[in-house]
DNA sequence: ACCTGAACACCGTTCAAGT
DNA sequence: ACCTGAACACCGTTCAAGT
């Protein structure tokens, strides 16, 4: 019985906050956090479901505290460099981490949006954000206009409206491509565009890494203009 | 017994699948995505749970069904103006319809990241989207860069961090102000200029409108300098 | 053939009974 | 005082029994 055997093994290292935590984010970054539950969490720690409540208090708490152990592994703003240098590096640390835990970003968008106040690690983030800018020259209330222009991108977030799906099964119920071409004449002309451009790269034919710089980089040039300018 | 009499005349108008999606969205409008159950829906047409899986195959296509009443609901692009306008207003357009549906941009987002495509009324939108762009003069190169560059504004969303919350409640569980000042320098700051600021708006002291709208016109000003480069 | 009640396999959380 | 099994009030969906 292998699976007794772990659960005892489990059991030996006694339960914690950290421990609860942490499996919760394993769960939910193998099945996704629509296959998390309290249960689900209490089983992987070898326990019986209430016993997570004795350092969780419910299942909005324990998404609160994962939120705070994602954000903490984004990188703090490096030393010594120029504003716009740091606000970059920062950003990718943070899209890097959303890679990371697919999870994420919609977690802290709703989790956000049920609370009053970013959960702490939220906050602290953003703090050091607004720190780099102000370091940089940035007017406080340029500060406040460049946080509301980087948006949920200063979560690294993007959203690919047309990522492809890992194990790629051609999904019985999607549009037939000459049923595409018809209806979306446009989307077609530059699906095809891009998937003639990039031909190297696997995948959809786009090189989201390389998208999602050029717009972190032109959204950081306006900024620059507007500061120069103040 | 009023209850069976509104049953009685809800049930005289048959069931039909627009009515099952017009139901849900106005559920969905009055108590969140999460409140939203087949159960729920059913009571409220005064039908048995299981009549509504005549007219939409399960929950997740619901959910698919919903998003394409609300993306309806957006003003298709103006025509006879220059490209930056016609985004501008459509753009504005789709904010207000997230605006009278604050469930939308999360549902949409999770359901696009499930499906393999967009739903059909987010295809549409997009296309003509794109449309707009290459009437305006944008080589298809470009608008790709372009809707990467939008992001989720395409789609008139914009993660308000600090949004006051309805009701107001002061929350038993907020830092207090003193601790937010010590441990959050930048945001207190922040939080502090943009209240002395604007003392005449109501609510969080910042306009979200105004700051939508600054944000948005400093991303087209910048795609529309590449394009009049190219 | 159509409709639907009961049932199944879940869920988060309460609470009282056991140690 | 601590821990936990059973129970409660849900959920989406299956399925067989009723019309």
């Amino acid at each position: 019985m292998a699976t007794q055997a772990d659960a005892a093994a489990r059991s030996r290292t006694p339960l914690s906050r950290q421990r609860v935590l942490d499996t919760a984010v394993a769960l939910a970054d193998e099945g996704g956090v629509d296959a998390l539950s309290m249960r689900r969490i209490a089983q992987a720690l070898g326990v019986v479901p209430m016993a997570l409540y004795k350092h969780v208090a419910n299942k909005d708490e324990l998404l609160d505290g994962m939120i705070d152990v994602v954000v903490g592994e984004v990188d703090p703003p490096a030393g010594g460099t120029d504003w716009k240098t740091a606000v970059r590096q920062r950003i990718l640390s943070a899209r890097r981490m959303l890679l990371r835990h697919p999870w994420a970003a919609g977690v802290i968008e709703s989790r956000t949006k049920a609370r009053t106040t970013p959960t702490p690690a939220v906050l602290a983030y953003l703090d050091s954000m607004i720190g780099v800018f102000r370091a940089g020259g940035f007017s406080i209330d340029l500060v406040h206009h460049a946080l509301h222009v980087m948006g949920s991108r200063l979560l690294g977030f993007s959203q690919e409206l047309f990522e492809d799906r890992p194990g790629g099964e051609p999904d019985p119920d999607a549009p037939a491509p000459e049923e595409m071409a018809a209806r979306y004449p446009h989307i077609t002309e530059l699906a095809m565009a891009v998937a003639h451009d990039r031909d190297s790269v696997v995948g959809s034919g786009c090189d989201d890494q390389f998208e999602f710089e050029f717009a972190l980089d032109l959204t950081l040039d306006g900024l620059d203009r507007l500061r120069a300018r103040s």
